[in-house]
DNA sequence: TCTGGGGTCCTGTCGCGA
DNA sequence: TCTGTCGCGACAGGACCC
């Protein structure tokens, strides 16, 4: 799901044109959340209905209808509810979202084995090995929208075009329910009468100084020399934006690849100063992390912490143990001596998290015994802990010191605690 | 306006060993 | 032995994506 929309420059047909080597596919859900959110609400369709949650929270998606309104994904809540207060709220059911996303992935499968799935609602799909079985490359993305839409019940944008970059703004510039093709010999103009922020790459600050050098569309950009764009953005930066300027990208559409890192963070209802309950919550997203990396059959080498305070600025801390691991006592033991050294006293404090990251498959880490350590450890507790938790749910078994006194109504409990 | 939670990637800095 | 420097890994932070 795309965040920023652009208008569909005049050159662009909709309508089908040459897509001969146009082989890759950028199918992407039209407003995903929103979308399945209302497949169990089916009075609420053409209204506006906003998905997300919580007195700090932000907009996870939201009908067109209150699209119209200025409402847009990751916008606040309190200002997405004042924008549009005639909105439904809805919350949040990400194992719905699941469960269709992995239909529609199989959808995508049937076509070609060839995906690279981005999140749960949006893929790269290479057809050029489906051409002769199902057609042309139009035709497949034809395929793809009418399936969609018959098997789950939601529309979908797809983009064709010879590239993944290009596919991306095809499907970006087809929503809602639409494909765009952009041939061969139409993509340097196609990309080149773009704004700026429509590259890869380019986000809020990127786009404030390219602006400031004087470029505000991706054609600018590609008149300017290299070493110029280089010196003022960095090295890598400089020359992938120039590389895109021209439409060059030459990534292949790459099968599912192992994440770098795992983690997990949460956002306090209200900001914290006590380091004991700081403590708490870092053992609850410590197993949580930990949990997660056995789930995967991993082992992470390096904790990092990251702190948010009442300001928003964040900092992150990190330590490499010496040997990888899945235990989430490890992992927290490693977040609180981080946490512990920053010696903050009495700081506001509004999200903390724990990531794992130096990732290594479980089957090739020879975990190294601990001295001391019981012949049947705390590793076998864990997997028996997850073996319970698979059985009956992640809150049955929880660490003694994550269990609330009954007295203790002031602090939201984390998540998957409650 | 007031900013979630899951990630990836890039850059600059620092310490260390060759 | 001392100094400079080069490469590399670890670390911290920022920007970006969905």
């Amino acid at each position: 799901m795309s965040r920023r929309q652009f208008a569909l420059p005049e050159r662009v047909s909709p309508a089908p044109l040459d897509d001969t080597g146009c082989t890759v596919l950028h199918v992407d859900m039209d407003a995903f959340y929103a979308s399945a959110t209302l497949l169990s609400h089916p009075e609420l369709v053409g209204t506006p209905v906003i998905v997300g949650g919580g007195t700090r929270g932000v907009v996870l998606s939201a009908t067109y209808e209150a699209r119209r309104f200025g409402v847009t994904s990751a916008m606040p809540m309190s200002r997405a509810r004042r924008l549009c207060p005639q909105a439904t709220v809805l919350r949040p059911d990400h194992d719905l979202y699941a469960a269709i996303s992995a239909g529609v992935m199989e959808t995508f499968r049937s076509v070609t084995p060839h995906l690279e799935p981005l999140s749960l609602d949006e893929a790269f799909l290479d057809v050029s090995g489906a051409v002769r079985r199902l057609g042309s490359p139009a035709t497949i993305g034809q395929l793809i929208r009418d399936t969609v839409h018959d098997e789950q019940g939601i529309t979908c944008s797809v983009g064709v075009a010879p590239s993944k970059f290009v596919a991306k703004l095809a499907s970006n510039l087809a929503k809602p329910d639409g494909m765009v093709v952009v041939p061969h010999d139409e993509v340097v103009p196609f990309v080149q009468q773009l704004p700026v922020a429509a590259l890869w790459g380019v986000g809020d600050r990127t786009e404030e100084s390219l602006v400031r050098l004087g470029l505000r569309t991706v054609a600018d950009i590609a008149h300017t020399p290299l070493a110029t764009l280089e010196r003022a953005m960095g090295t890598a930066t400089g020359r992938h934006l120039h590389e895109l300027s021209w439409g060059r990208d030459p990534r292949p559409v790459e099968r599912e690849q192992r994440e770098k890192s795992i983690g997990s963070d949460e956002t306090f209802e209200a900001d914290l100063d006590d380091a004991v309950l700081i403590r708490r919550h870092l053992l609850a997203l410590s197993e949580r992390t930990a949990g997660r990396m056995r789930a995967a059959g991993l082992t992470g080498r390096t904790v990092t912490l990251k702190v948010r305070f009442s300001d928003f600025t964040t900092i992150t801390r990190s330590r490499t143990l010496r040997e990888p691991t899945d235990s989430g006592r490890a992992v927290h033991e490693a977040a609180v001596g981080l946490f512990d050294a920053l010696g903050l006293q009495r700081a506001r404090i509004r999200l903390v998290g724990v990531r794992m990251s130096g990732l290594l498959e479980v089957r090739r880490t020879p975990i190294q015994g601990v001295i001391g350590e019981p012949e049947h450890g705390w590793r076998d507790a864990d997997r028996a802990v997850d073996r319970a938790r698979a059985r009956f749910g992640s809150g049955v078994v929880r660490p003694a010191s994550l269990i609330e006194p009954r007295t203790s109504a002031s602090v939201r409990r984390p998540r998957d605690l409650s």
